[in-house]
DNA sequence: AAGAGGATGAACT
DNA sequence: GTTCATCCTCTTG
């Protein structure tokens, strides 16, 4: 099928969860440093305020960095965790309600060179795009791109459903959010089953 | 103004 | 299994 990048109607739905399902087994793909590089997303975890206590805008706190969760469906969170890496979510739902999509892991698709050298890795494996650190290096995502609109035609990171038909979905407790009391158990962490490029088995 | 800690990953032992 | 790199954000005072 012709590459059909998703629009606002698919991130603007309330579902969040729902969405982290659907948004394995679609194309992300970045063109910056003169480059296109782009992974089948395999793996995501849903966040959603205000209930999530794991969620950064939890309560619906409205902060510096929060505030583009807020923003409607369609753009790019997009933090710094640990002071190193560089975390990457998709904003969904309508204006003023903060859901995001954590994209924890990839499997390579176009760019694999230009992936490993951002990576510092001279052969494929797998921890060139599993872990949301690592997917975000080797993507080259970055807080300065956070708040980026993927349903402009001239933004440098979209995604596209290429017809591509996931079977088996995995799913389990989020990882490293055990503060979050209760809420740690939910089971909001997808993956695909058979795949490899996860971040954890 | 200061301090704690984090939606991680790499390099150790 | 443990350590730690590295810095921003948020809370507290």
């Amino acid at each position: 099928m012709t590459p059909v990048r998703l629009t606002a109607r698919f991130y603007q739905r309330t579902d969040v969860v729902q969405i982290a399902r659907d948004l394995l087994g679609k194309v992300l793909i970045t063109q910056l440093e003169g480059q296109v590089t782009s992974v089948i997303i395999t793996e995501t975890e849903a966040y959603r305020a205000p209930d999530d206590r794991a969620c950064h805008a939890w309560g619906n706190r409205l902060t510096p960095r929060t505030r583009t969760m807020f923003e409607s469906g369609g753009r790019a969170y997009i933090y710094l965790c640990y002071g190193i890496h560089h975390l990457f979510n998709v904003v969904t739902g309508p204006k003023d309600m903060a859901h995001a999509v954590l994209i924890r892991a990839g499997e390579p698709l176009e760019g694999v060179e230009t992936m490993l050298r951002r990576r510092n890795m001279e052969k494929i494996a797998t921890r060139l795009t599993a872990g949301p650190g690592a997917l975000g290096k080797a993507l080259a995502l970055h807080t300065h791109l956070d708040h980026t609109d993927f349903t402009d035609p001239a933004s440098p990171v979209w995604i596209e459903d290429r017809g591509i038909t996931v079977s088996n979905i995995a799913s389990g407790p989020r990882i490293g959010v055990d503060y979050a009391g209760e809420c740690a158990a939910w089971p909001w962490r997808f993956w695909i089953e058979e795949s490899k490029w996860v971040s954890k088995k």
